[in-house]
DNA sequence: AACACTTGACCGCTGCGCGTT
DNA sequence: CAACGCGCAGCGGTCAAGTGT
């Protein structure tokens, strides 16, 4: 204990500074530090004999002090709601190759959905000046909570959930293409009668983004199929709900009790799927195509394989990320747009 | 976007600094630093006037300029290999809840497993000179890995997988507690008679660590119940394998194919027992009895629920988080060692 | 004219030693 | 003598404008 505390002390007590093995060579500073940053500048000799001197003096580069001087920064942001989620994850890694390969520095920072960390760590990032923020807003989080970095000029992208009211660069899936599909699918493919939107937050934009379409395609279908024929939507199934596979399962008991499920439903992910799956099988239910969104490595796993409408998310974090680089000014190629949603049809809606 | 471009660009133009706010008031700037950091040594009209006018100039504190004057950050940075797992989710969220406490800044960093990432990233911490680290090391580091950051003093500590030859703090689940308590529930409640440790990469500190007390208690059981009525140890089950469930589902499927499982399985994850628990569906295999690692929400989902060994994880990341607050010379109070693992047990085990 | 290096101001903030009232 | 506030020297780098071959 006591020679720990001493180490760290002596380890604290006099940092090597670049300096220290400029003196050390009979250099002044500006050439260390041109050798640092691997200028040109300076002759392949003395590069050496710096690089040599900075190994055995221990000295290591100050980055903090070196962005402080040049007022820019390699800290992207990634500020999230859940880094457990496995879509968000992937997306994450998708920003982190895009950025990593210019050079910057990707953290992530976690909100766990709460707006006052949230607003805590935008207000840090600002604070330290990072070269750019990627986030997923909080469910509740408002255009208020945005005007701070907004002001800043801070270059940030919003991820997956819109908000409205603020003119920052937004990225998201097609949830118009989500929603319009996975009716098709259950009332084209599989002939359903009554079909449901499950699951999701009143607050994600994903949701009424999805449902929009979904109930088009539902009224569509009803005028097609003419009158008395057609094909139903049910409201009460389509409740908005907290997104878990816990709720979900405790709502569609509840709601199994109460009479049959619909013959077709789109689940709002596929935690929310996998909540519905067990449930319809402990209530020994009546068929019903079961349809879910993301496609988690784990779906294909389940019992049954769950069907599955996916956006590709590294591809979806890539595209942020090079929305982001734009907004930093920077030169970028490739494309811009998010990719295009696809079903991947599994047991869980009677394909197989 | 030229417009954009204009608006960007303004904003970078002139930063509104310190000076500039007391200037603006006819104050010094010491004052105005005061009133940022709350001291209580400018009055309260004071700092009310700077306080309003700092608003009203668009005056934003530089947290990096402040960290270089003082010698000390606020940013503690997680070394994770996957941000998607979420027992190392659930573990950075009682290391963020503990550092945030005192006004640390956690953020995350990605190494997706890789050595030349992780070497990168540790790098990088240390050049922004980091508070504290905390990491969990990717699975084919070596102690040269943490030479660097061993050096630098920079207060690390060592999370879930140890390395030989590192003298960092380390932290983890008891992996020798998980191994006996998976022998003992498959041997004595479930009467199992040949038994197999299935899954995890050979390089991991856990699964030497589990496989350890499984054997032993596997061959105390051979003892108790006398010569040839004993409990067998399937080697060829026990090779190691990739800790994911399509690895698991493939291996199992192929070692089916040649013969009846073992009656008894403890798996390296839940994932691995999620690929286990399918493979010996589809193959529609003799009963066995099988264990989980880890307890993920979605195992009580799964059909059948997956019995599973769990260490509290956010627990554990607090640990974690004290661990480290020690190591950076902070008081500190709460347990500073894991929570002991516990079963919980459901119907793929035979419990239910 | 090109090369190899140096000089000194500065980035935005803090902390110490001193005035004022 | 408190209570308030000021000036200045850094923190560890970078960069434009030199100097000397």
């Amino acid at each position: 204990m006591q020679e720990e505390r001493e180490q760290g002390d002596r380890a604290r007590a006099r940092q090597v500074r670049m300096i220290d093995v400029a003196n050390s060579l009979g250099l002044s500073r500006a050439t260390v530090s041109l050798v640092m940053r691997n200028s040109p500048l300076v002759s392949a000799a003395t590069r050496s004999a710096v690089l040599a001197e900075a190994e055995r003096l221990g000295y290591i580069y100050n980055q903090a002090a070196a962005n402080l001087r040049t007022q820019r920064n390699d800290l992207v942001g990634l500020v999230m709601p859940d880094v457990m989620n496995p879509f968000v994850g992937e997306v994450s890694l998708g920003v982190q190759e895009v950025l990593g390969e210019v050079g910057f520095f990707v953290m992530i920072a976690n909100t766990v959905d709460r707006v006052d960390l949230q607003r805590q760590i935008l207000q840090s990032l600002v604070g330290h000046r990072a070269a750019g923020v990627v986030t997923i807003p909080a469910l509740t989080a408002t255009a208020d909570d945005f005007s701070g970095i907004r002001r800043s000029g801070l270059p940030t992208v919003l991820l997956l959930r819109h908000i409205d009211g603020v003119d920052l660069p937004f990225v998201g899936t097609d949830e118009e293409a989500i929603g319009r599909l996975g009716a098709e699918h259950l009332i084209s493919v599989h002939g359903c009668r009554r079909v449901a939107y499950f699951g999701g937050d009143p607050l994600a934009s994903p949701r009424v983004g999805r449902m929009e379409t979904f109930r088009q395609a539902v009224a569509e279908a009803e005028v097609e199929a003419g009158e008395g024929a057609g094909v139903e939507w049910d409201a009460v199934w389509s409740e908005p709900l907290e997104a878990t596979a816990d709720a979900a399962y405790r709502r569609a008991s509840e709601l199994l009790a109460a009479g049959p499920p619909p013959d077709g439903v789109l689940c709002h992910s596929d935690n929310v799927a996998y909540g519905l799956v067990k449930a319809l099988r402990t209530h020994d239910a009546p068929p019903c195509a079961v349809l879910g969104i993301d496609d988690l490595h784990q779906s294909a796993m389940w019992n049954p394989p769950i069907s599955s409408i996916a956006t590709d998310p590294v591809e979806l974090g890539r595209v942020c990320g090079r929305v982001l680089l734009d907004e930093m000014g920077m030169p970028v190629k490739g494309r811009r747009t998010p990719p295009a949603p696809e079903i991947h049809a599994r047991a869980s809606c009677g394909c197989h």
